[in-house]
DNA sequence: CATGAATGAGGCTTCATTCAT
DNA sequence: AATGAATGAAGCCTCATTCAT
């Protein structure tokens, strides 16, 4: 079931400015049960009826319930790496002498922001990760791409300097990473709201002393 | 609709040994396609041919599919983790005033073990967290007690001692149990196996740092 | 003397009914698509699509989609047949007592061309005949007026002047029918084409044995 | 849809003794629908009706709807050629000087019993023949084997003993094939009974004169 | 106890048809 | 006239559950 891979999701994505407004009203529905019961546990009977619309209409673009699923992540996922990588690279390059705090800053910030925005996506992501072989190698080989490609050679850059420890990037990554989340889970999973501005600050404390030389 | 409350839990958990061959055989099917496939995913005519039963057998036991994931995750639940935390108030208290690395390694170890041992199970309970709200509270509720209670004592007792810095208990579990996620959820999705030693090592070495004074 | 061409007088119809082109193209995709996947198996999106109109455009003439099938087979029935049959007596009647070689080359050759002409209308005809109880009553009706008609007066013709044997006039339009149809039929089902005057010359080498006093 | 070879027919069709008599009684109501109404004009709702069973015992057995055509149409095609084959063979062989006429009178009789015995199969069959591409092809290659296995085998016989004319076996096959024909498929499409030893007489005699050297 | 045939509600999907633009 | 979004009935199929053997 679900998602086959991230080819498909990146080829049935489609442009929202050309769905009706009821086949938004549609995508707007799932969005809200998927993440509310489950993929499985929502039937297309279930969106009709939320999005006020026929089951025929939630066919008429989707062509299948996957189809709504593909939708609803495909724009989430594309932005899990590409929007991170640019806001990356253009902190390090554009900062001549960047600290690493700042650069830290910024990517926890735009991390649980971004979290808090899509909420409800990212729990679907989580069931789907859970459930599906496929979504499962989706996201290992994602982040594989993020260690390897800008968020790596910024580590890379900032142990290079001498501001940071010396330990695999994999292992730096591990550690920002496994810090973020845990103020984004919980956001996520309970869907309670958060103080942006100090959990930063706190998860950049943590990790420069954690990470310090 | 899966699992409604820990009551039910508790009443409908039953003894193993007084299930017979077949019967355990669908318990082993039923964590097995439960913990691959998922709840909704896995039809009861999949268990029953993977146990080699008729699906009348499946029903003979188990009144319903959902009475299967109840004798499942009852045990888990009921028994495995308030164990797990006897186990960790014992450590701590037992051992008199060990060095807060000690403790920490004892934790992580314990723990990255228990995630390795019942990666099955916990699979299955991540995904009821996630689509299931009744669920999802009894473990809010669990962290709750662990941190107000055993591991909450145990921080507190470093922090009076002067080893660890004096950020409220509820942050430094945060990191604590970020820190070792980071090792144990890779496992428990992919099923990929760790040196559980040198994790535990990396991540006490992490985490000493980070909670230094 | 050769028989019209279905094709003709098929849009000598359309004309006449001043349709569309777009309206024409309809037909003209539904004659493609009925005659290859059949009636049932052909949508109207289908028909649509390949007829390069909107699925509204499509009911705008023809108010359903039997009515499109009307459209199609309703000259074929209704004009066509008893055209061609009228056709076949102005052959007989013309032709001042020929042989019954002639006679039978004329035949069967007409037949043969007709079939390769009219490939895809037979193929539905052959579809509703054998599904729609109307439909077969229709054509029996027909055959019924053939035999006791032109067809069967040549027939008799041809016995009184002794040129073959006395069988009842149904059971020598039997074998006629029969042999002509096992070049007809390959053709028709299988699209393959036939050399038609070695058809023919066969057909006739064989009738001719068996039909001779 | 419908069928899809000739491999799939052979592995999908089932030892009817094997059956319930609810899954019979599927069996039959589909033969009684399928040829009535067609395949497609058939839903597997109407099935279960005719059947008093219910739509899930209907695909207990027959995993699709296909599945139940497959399970229908299997034993006939399976007979199509067989039986006949040994029965062709027993009479060449057993009989050490058969005349033609014998050979001739069995397979002409044989045939048509089996069309009355088979018509609502028979029915069934022409309506796939004509719109599954498939089954087109199945048939064309029964046929093949026919001419070039022991039919012809037969036609080849008789025709170097000098009892029948010294055209391509396929030619000789086209005609009788045809002269059957023309007693059998009216009495499949009309539901028609026949005096079948009036039949056999008629169309031996037209074919004995067609075919003499 | 065990079996597996039977059930029927409900899920996903298709499609002929309508109608506002 | 043409469009194509929208409809909803109906089709195929799955599956948790029951029950006679």
């Amino acid at each position: 079931m679900a998602i086959k891979n991230l080819q498909d999701l990146f080829s049935e994505s489609l442009d929202e400015t050309q769905l009706t407004a009821k086949q938004k009203a549609v995508l707007r529905a799932s969005l809200k049960l998927f993440s509310d019961k489950g993929f499985d546990r929502t039937s297309t009977s279930d969106i009709a009826q939320l999005a006020g619309v026929s089951e025929g209409t939630v066919y008429k673009q989707f062509k299948t319930k996957d189809g709504i699923l593909a939708a609803i992540l495909g724009p989430f996922v594309q932005q899990v790496i590409p929007r991170a990588a640019s806001e990356f690279s253009e902190t390090i390059t554009a900062t001549t002498y960047p600290s690493f705090e700042e650069f830290l800053r910024t990517v926890i910030k735009n991390r649980i922001i971004f979290v808090i925005d899509n909420q409800r996506q990212l729990r679907i992501v989580l069931q789907e990760i859970i459930t599906d072989n496929n979504m499962r190698q989706t996201f290992t080989k994602l982040i594989q791409e993020l260690v390897s490609g800008p968020l790596g050679q910024a580590i890379s850059h900032y142990q290079q300097a001498g501001l940071i420890v010396q330990w695999p990037v994999l292992r730096v990554f591990r550690y920002v990473a496994a810090t973020i989340m845990s103020y984004a889970i919980p956001v996520a999973l309970a869907g309670s709201s958060i103080n942006t501005q100090k959990a930063t600050d706190e998860a950049a404390e943590f990790l420069l002393k954690g990470l310090k030389p």
